[in-house]
DNA sequence: GCTTAAATGCAATATTATTGCAATATAGTT
DNA sequence: AACTATATTGCAATAATATTGCATTTAAGC
């Protein structure tokens, strides 16, 4: 099972003074482990079926809040899915690519984009709002 | 009551070789008249409190997907809300600056905000669909 | 008007998400 | 190590969003 560096998420939980608690570990692990997002019905089945220790649905939901808060989960809203970030960085827009055939995420930023939200969006006296990410639809190379 | 241009909802009909039904002019209309993004059961409570014909919840989301195939309703993802495209044309990209405190809309598109989503995601081997839209979450001027 | 295809109704069901409160686990203190 | 305060998770009901298959009605083309 390929898993996220426990340094990091410890580092990450010490910087927001929260705990990293098994069940929040188990849940980015399994995120870890999938190139597909999820929904939190489909971690909580993987969960149930492997591990045997029932977790409610509540607490799945609580539990990827708490990673989102935190800038390592993003909620891909277009799928009604979650997926691992794959560049825990707050200063820059997370830009996720969907394929709309196939569901595969490729995540970048503004910067290797090449594209200036900030500047695009003050010409209509706007404010980015960097604390969520810009999905951006799309064909991947095997679908197109 | 606001209303859709009616001629314009003909045209986009006849090309498309579909009907304008009563029903899909009503719903359409009622988005006309509203500034926030609605649900589909929002859409549904507004029909039956006004109209008292009953209009079944799987109608308002057969109609809204209509309208969305023809272009002339957009789906906010990150809501779950239908919004009245403001420029229906299909050669750019629908880019929708949504107000994550007051989920006001401002829409705009590719060229108008200078973001070349071709050429970005181009980069990464990917191409883009336009078919859908891009939200970006914004502050607008009175919530930031 | 008649016929065929399309649209809508119906109602069951699926999927996604939230809530309030009880029970449990964790962190910090002694 | 035990104690306490706070945070986390379980529970289970419920809300919110969306889809389905088939029956009925409506609209379009002849």
């Amino acid at each position: 099972m390929e898993k996220v560096d426990s340094k990091l998420l410890l580092n990450f939980c010490i910087k927001n003074k929260k705990s990293l608690t098994p069940t929040r570990a188990l849940i980015i692990n399994l995120l870890a482990n999938h190139k597909k997002p999820r929904s939190a019905y489909d971690i909580q089945e993987e969960i149930n079926k492997n591990n045997k220790n029932n977790i409610n649905i509540s607490t799945i939901y609580r539990v990827l809040e708490f990673w989102i808060e935190l800038g390592l989960v993003h909620k891909i809203s277009f799928l009604n899915k979650f997926f691992l970030c794959v560049k825990p960085d707050e200063k820059h827009t997370h830009m996720i690519n969907i394929c709309t055939e196939c569901e595969a995420i490729f995540e970048t930023c503004n910067e290797e984009m090449g594209l200036n939200f900030k500047k695009s969006t003050s010409k209509f006296k706007l404010s980015l709002n960097n604390k969520h990410s810009i999905e951006v639809p799309v064909l991947c190379e095997s679908c197109s």
